[in-house]
RNA sequence: GUCCCGUUCGUCUAGCCAGGUCAGGACACCGGGUUUUCAUCCCGGCAACAGGGGUUCGAAUCCCCUACGGGACGCCA
């Protein structure tokens, strides 16, 4: 099983002398040869994300384009924040959007398992030839020692690097702490001269110093890989010809590079693909743009269009084509056609593509049966029928009742949303909702209730009052459906960017916080209610 | 702060690799037309090669510098 570590003779070359010419070399011809496998590696700690989506749409177009297979693999080596609901999140919400895999941890494969945790015998071992080799060692630093390390380096203006204080222990040093069962992690060795080398598909040539890369941990004291060398040991051991990924990959690409050379791999060939940004510039954030792909969902857009949108994103078909299917992508795909600058998420454009597709591209009675199975349906009626029965006269009283849960979001005034209140104050008190929220593991009624009664006790407010403003940002009236079901039936995602737009509005009036303000009060919240989450 | 990546209309982009068209299309916006309203649809308009230097008969395109933007610098991925 553990054969792969051992490297084939050919590979001998990489162990040895290892100009970066030869590389080049290496990796040209690799274009050429190998049966196109590509992957998309996401880490189950969170929402699905539109991010992952952007990623996986041109790792299957590009594997699609060259005859070969898209595979998933779950990156969950943090065990403190993975969680198997997000990987099924993610799975789902993948497949919402109509992308599909050839190899995963839902349908198996040649080349399993696909889950990084259940490969931990596989990093062991590499981990281990390193160790063996002299291109790892043990380090016992604490994480104070690091802190204060990297505080005085920033200090000094330097950049933050290990410092390699446990190099210099002996053997019998070493053997000492391990008996003594100190907790260490493992570090790779970095050369401290000359330059890293690497092609990149799409920038040609990139070269960054050593002295620029730190003697990373492979290991963490859970014995558990951190991800350059978890992704390193995977992608080779399933083959992964190219290794396309987002731009933030670009700087830690020279510790995948020599892990490779070290363990006497072949690399892959990598292509790193522009970020999406917020309309600010910055990384797409959930802060300042909804990033979740059930947000999407739930908003009510078309997945097809959502993903010819992503398709769009630093991408032209040939014919500058504006609709187009995910075949059709991957029919004419050229992955040097990619334009590198990162570019905006623009859900004005979106909301254009997708009533295109209501237009011209799926039949009157295609769009009836989506909106069924959207929210029109009985299951979902059922569901607030429960809250709306005792406030109903008539029939007709249930739509304008419960309008606020169709629509992406609610009209009202400002004025309405501060009421009697002060704008500050209810800015305020929507931030630390915000916050509060974060922190919910289950989104339903009762959670959401909690954190509510929660805080009307800290603010020593009566329920009533504080949630008003709620109303408004959820509803957007102040007479509505019980707030904690509807926002249960919302879902955390349309509810939290209510809340984001409520905010919004404040700001506009004048009433916002500031970014003094927001300072003060993160730590406020910190005392009053404890450490912020995400 | 250090390093890396990037930079064509407000936004998504074509053109760049193989220098030579009024720098093209789309969203948004503005104006007009069709439509009982609105939307759709059609027509028109606005609007960009970040700046500077070089190479060249000729530069958005090739080279260099500057500026700006972004990313990375975690026992996260």
């Amino acid at each position: 099983m553990l054969g792969f570590l051992q490297g084939k003779s050919n590979d001998r070359r990489f162990c040895s002398s290892f100009s970066p010419e030869k590389l080049i070399r290496l990796c040209y011809s690799r274009i050429m040869s190998t049966a196109v496998r590509t992957r998309i590696a996401p880490s189950p700690t969170g929402a699905p994300h539109v991010g992952t989506a952007y990623m996986a749409l041109f790792n299957l177009a590009f594997a699609r384009k060259h005859g070969g297979k898209m595979i998933l693999r779950i990156e969950d080596t943090d065990q403190a924040r993975s969680t198997k609901n997000s990987e099924d999140a993610i799975l789902d919400a993948l497949k919402w959007l109509g992308l599909e895999w050839d190899e995963g941890p839902d349908c198996g494969g040649e080349y399993g398992p696909y889950r990084q945790s259940e490969r931990l015998e596989m990093h062991q071992a590499a981990v281990q030839r390193l160790l063996e080799l002299g291109h790892a060692y043990r380090c016992f630093c604490t994480p104070e020692r690091l802190d204060a390390l990297r505080k005085e380096q920033i200090a000094n203006k330097e950049t933050p690097r290990y410092d390699g204080h446990c190099l210099s222990l002996s053997q019998e040093q070493i053997q000492e702490k391990m008996d003594r069962g100190e907790p260490y992690v493992i570090r790779m060795k970095v050369p401290a001269e000359g330059e890293c080398v690497f092609l990149d598909e799409l920038r040609g040539e990139v070269r960054i110093d050593w002295k620029q890369i730190d003697h990373q941990i492979i290991q963490k004291s859970d014995g558990f890989p951190t991800y350059h060398l978890a992704n390193v040991v995977d992608d080779h051991a399933m083959q992964i010809s190219h290794v396309i990924r987002g731009e933030e990959w670009i700087s830690s690409t020279p510790k995948h590079v020599l892990l490779y050379q070290q363990l006497g791999w072949e690399p892959p060939v990598f292509a790193h693909l522009p970020l999406l940004r917020n309309p600010d510039k910055s990384k797409l954030s959930k802060r300042k743009n909804p990033t979740g792909i059930y947000y999407y969902r739930d908003a009510g857009f078309l997945p097809e269009a959502m993903l010819n949108y992503l398709g769009m994103m630093g991408y032209t078909l040939p014919d500058q084509r504006e609709v187009f299917s995910l075949t059709e992508l991957a029919e004419s795909f050229e992955i040097k056609r990619m334009s590198l600058g990162g570019p905006i998420f623009d859900i004005a454009k979106l909301k254009w593509l997708n009533g295109r597709y209501f237009r011209e591209q799926i039949s009157p009675d295609e769009v009836v049966d989506r909106l069924m199975n959207w929210k029109a349906n009985k299951e979902h009626f059922s569901k607030i029928m429960g809250l709306a029965l005792p406030r109903l006269e008539t029939l007709s009283d249930f739509f304008p009742l419960s309008g606020h849960l169709f629509q992406e979001s609610p009209e009202y005034k400002t004025e309405d949303l501060i009421g009697k209140s002060e704008a500050a104050e209810v800015s305020r008190l929507l931030k630390i909702a915000e916050w509060e929220l974060e922190k919910i593991k289950h989104w339903d009624r009762e959670q959401l209730a909690s954190v509510f009664q929660n805080m009307a006790e800290m603010e020593e407010m009566k329920l009533k009052d504080l949630l008003r403003p709620f109303f408004f940002a959820i509803s957007g009236s102040a007479v509505s459906l019980p707030l904690f079901d509807g926002m249960a039936l919302l879902g955390p995602d349309l509810s939290r960017v209510r809340l984001r737009i409520a905010l919004n509005k404040l700001s506009e009036a004048g009433s916002g916080l500031s970014k003094k303000g927001l300072k003060s009060l993160e730590k406020e919240y910190r005392s009053a209610y404890g450490k912020r989450i995400g």
